[in-house]
RNA sequence: GGGCCGCUAGCUCAUCGGGUAGAGCAGGGGACUUUUAAUCCCAAGGUGGCGAGAUCGAGACUCGCGCGGCCCA
């Protein structure tokens, strides 16, 4: 009969914390405890037994006497992957092993399945993506990672939080999806006979909350893209947005080189850290560069959006960028810099001023209104977020998505669609503002130097078993 | 979407110039009073991803499909 509930006295990790300096080989410590876990591995040897017990926060071993071991048979019969509670002594064996010496001890749940090989563990990603329950117990790494997302995500709060932010919660469910060059999921709502789409960006409501008030504000959800699925990209992601009332693009580069500094400290005691073997230096100030700039330095070449639109078009397609015949030069210019500069580029940089005709919600550049006020940070050569100065003035936002909608009109279905609400929002009054969105699960790859997305997606999408694909 | 690779016992992996499979761990049984992946003995465990094809004969060769991985667009 398996009981309802086991009252632990302590947690495995503070036993092995508390005695981890303490008692001689052999010595007890008076000290008796009822602590839970999985028993990971059994070691029986005739009358006595030895096993490793695991839980959430550390693993211990388990000694026992068949003399003083209540239903000592039945504890040397226990598969691995059990979960039992015991209580009993905290000791320390002849050869020195911190145990809790067994006097009773209750099944908790039995373990029909095995959790793989003891010494390899599992490594078939079938298994550790579809089951990650399996993965966790038998595998070290994805235990780490979870819970070093689970501080990453704290600390941001905290962050925020003290410098006055305040985390707000917007529809997922939109009528019209907006904020981002994005393919959405559809859905539908029966009642009122619409249709609906998953957010792909939360934008719009935000800045709509800063019309209403809300100077400092931020959301940390879940967006949905209908994109594919690779290394770098889950079709659900969890994004970061912030918006901060009378500040423009320059005051958040230092907000999120700050951010991403401490975060870094707080997770891995330093801003100097490696990804995938190449080291990074996250101390702030970053560089900041404009994305001509870095053209030139990278590639070599002399362009910017002010170059005639035939003379960027040969010069892409002297690199074999595919050029659609409806792109202006701001469009093509942007080609250009993601074919022949982008992937050169390791960071942590700031990449400065994009041409407006890829921005729709972004504020023109003071010094050029062919350009905006935005950067991408890129960090260990991928970008990191999205950031600008916000497009207030509603006439300007209401010709950017008109814009919007004639490419959309030439095929492109990521292109965004005019919101008459947003635009009505605009009407009401929005102060110079600056956004930032940052990507946290690739934020979590970087501080964890994982180089998968679906590492750090406890429960990544995947193509279901048994279904054919089309 | 394209290329390459993988899919064999519950898990991790072997085998071969084509002759219907083998080990460790787990699971079952037994021995064992200080183990650390304990050790030792015994027994059991497989429609070789799925489906076709050539062959006297295929897990191995050919083709298709499925799922996954890596690289590319």
């Amino acid at each position: 009969m398996i009981p309802y509930k086991f009252e632990t006295t302590t947690s495995i990790g503070d036993i092995v914390e508390k005695y981890q300096d303490k008692l001689e080989a052999g010595e007890n410590s008076g000290e008796v405890v009822s602590i839970a876990g999985r028993l990971m591995l059994s070691r029986p040897q005739g009358k006595l037994f030895f096993g490793t017990l695991e839980s959430w926060n550390g693993k211990i071993q388990l000694f026992a006497l068949e003399k003083t071991a209540a239903n000592f048979e039945e504890l040397v019969k226990l598969s691995l992957g059990d979960w039992i509670g015991v209580h009993g002594e905290v000791v320390r064996t002849k050869r020195g092993e911190l145990s809790v010496q067994v006097e009773s001890w209750e099944l908790l749940a039995q373990a029909r399945r095995g959790f793989g090989d003891k010494w390899k563990g599992i490594s078939d990603p079938e298994l550790r993506f579809r089951h990650r329950e399996v993965d966790l117990w038998a595998n070290e790494a994805p235990r780490e990672v979870a819970l070093k997302r689970a501080r990453i995500i704290s600390f941001i709060r905290r962050f925020l939080e003290k410098d006055g932010f305040v985390e707000v919660e917007t529809p997922v469910l939109h009528p019209i999806p907006g904020g981002a060059h994005a393919e959405p999921f559809t859905t539908h709502h029966r009642a009122l006979d619409m249709d609906l789409y998953l957010r792909i960006a939360p934008e719009l409501y935000l800045k709509r909350l800063v019309v209403g008030g809300f100077e400092k504000v931020f959301e940390i959800g879940r967006v949905f893209r209908n994109e594919g699925l690779s290394t770098r990209h889950n079709p659900e992601f969890t994004l970061l947005e912030l918006y901060q009332a009378y500040a423009d693009y320059r005051d958040l580069m230092v907000l999120m080189e700050n951010l991403v500094a401490n975060l870094s400290i707080e997770i891995n005691g330093t801003t100097k850290i490696s990804y995938g073997g190449r080291e990074l230096d996250l101390t702030p100030p970053w560089r900041r560069a404009t994305m001509v700039e870095l053209i030139e330095e990278v590639a070599g070449l002399t362009v910017s959006v002010h170059t005639p639109l035939d003379q960027l078009r040969s010069i892409a397609e002297n690199f074999n960028i595919p050029v659609n015949e409806s792109w202006g030069s701001g469009k093509v210019l942007l080609e250009i810099y993601e074919k022949t500069t982008e992937s050169a580029l390791f960071g942590p940089i700031f990449v400065c001023d994009y041409p407006a005709e890829v921005s729709p919600l972004a504020r023109k550049h003071r010094d050029d209104p062919l350009l905006v006020e935005r950067f991408e940070p890129i960090v260990a050569g991928r970008e990191l977020g999205n950031c600008f100065s916000e497009l207030i003035d509603p006439d300007d936002q209401r010709e950017r998505f008109e814009a919007q909608a004639q490419e959309r009109a030439a095929g492109d279905d990521e292109a965004m669609m005019l919101d008459e609400n947003y635009l009505q929002a605009l009407e009401y009054g929005l102060p110079p503002t600056a956004g930032l969105g940052i990507g946290i699960d690739r934020l979590v790859m970087l501080l964890t130097d994982t180089p998968t997305i679906r590492d750090v997606v406890l429960f990544p999408t995947l193509r279901p078993l048994g279904q054919s694909g089309s």
